[in-house]
DNA sequence: CGTTGACTTCGAGCGCGCTCGAACTCCTAG
DNA sequence: CTAGGAGTTCGAGCGCGCTCGAAGTCAACG
């Protein structure tokens, strides 16, 4: 028998059942092949489509957006024009987004500085007045 | 009168009005000092706070999670090494964030440039036997 | 034959992060 | 004195993206 089981997708894909499910209910993904038992077998093409759906989730297109979108593939050629403009409008927000996390990670990292310079500091005054490294180590309160 | 109203504070920043008082009813900002008219002043210790969060926000830190990095900010010093590895966390998953990230542009960088090459393709075809570019061009359709 | 178990459809429910609006208080201007 | 406008608190509501669970069907097993 050919194709996945649900099951088999939802595993290699990293999405649950409830989850492949609903995507076809919304229109995300065309009705799926069913086998003679009613249960679904993804193609190939289906699983393309929901490495794609993923990877269009991932830079935050909604997934009104992205019901959109399929109709537009199912559509015909002539909506490439359409479909280019959808994804260039993605591109531009994930390179927002690129520039943003390339300023959380500076700030993170000089948090993380600080922090770890504070961390020295009180390390290096447990006892400050002790003056120098003579008596043993005393683990304090 | 010293410190920043609310409005100020929300044009400012780029945040709503609405949401300042959540954040702080979620004690994700300490109380705001009130003016003798009941009215919010944020200091500039305040605006610091509210720039933090948002970046914390965009690193995927959800609310809940920013509240107890607040509290713990507040509860003083020897509560460093657990804020660090807090934000060591955050900033573990921005990394992995990052990565997908470009990933994610090279799939629609690889999306965009096929459909643009459909559409030569289709610009190049409308009078596909035309036979070489002997006549002057006529603008399509 | 009955049980098990994996699937199906369907509608309801949930967690998150706000967002909104009603009802109230104040202050200021006319 | 009244009207307007901007703030306050509070609880309810919303949009999103799933997630869950009840109820049913079907095939295989012992």
């Amino acid at each position: 028998m050919s194709g996945y089981s649900i099951d088999e997708v939802a595993e290699r894909m990293g999405i649950s059942k409830h989850a492949l499910r609903y995507y076809e209910r919304e229109g995300l993904l065309a009705p799926v092949a069913k086998g003679s038992n009613g249960h679904r077998r993804y193609s190939e093409d289906d699983l393309g489509w929901i490495r794609t759906l993923q990877l269009l989730r991932g830079t935050g297109m909604p997934i009104r957006e992205m019901r959109d979108f399929v109709a537009l593939a199912h559509a015909g050629e002539h909506t490439i024009p359409e479909r280019l403009a959808v994804l260039a409008h993605y591109r531009d927000e994930l390179l927002v987004r690129m520039a943003q996390d390339r300023e959380r990670l500076e700030f993170l990292d000089r948090k993380l500085d600080y922090y770890r310079g504070m961390l020295e500091a009180r390390d290096a005054t447990p006892e400050d007045v002790a003056r120098d490294a003579s008596r043993p180590a005393a683990s304090s309160r």
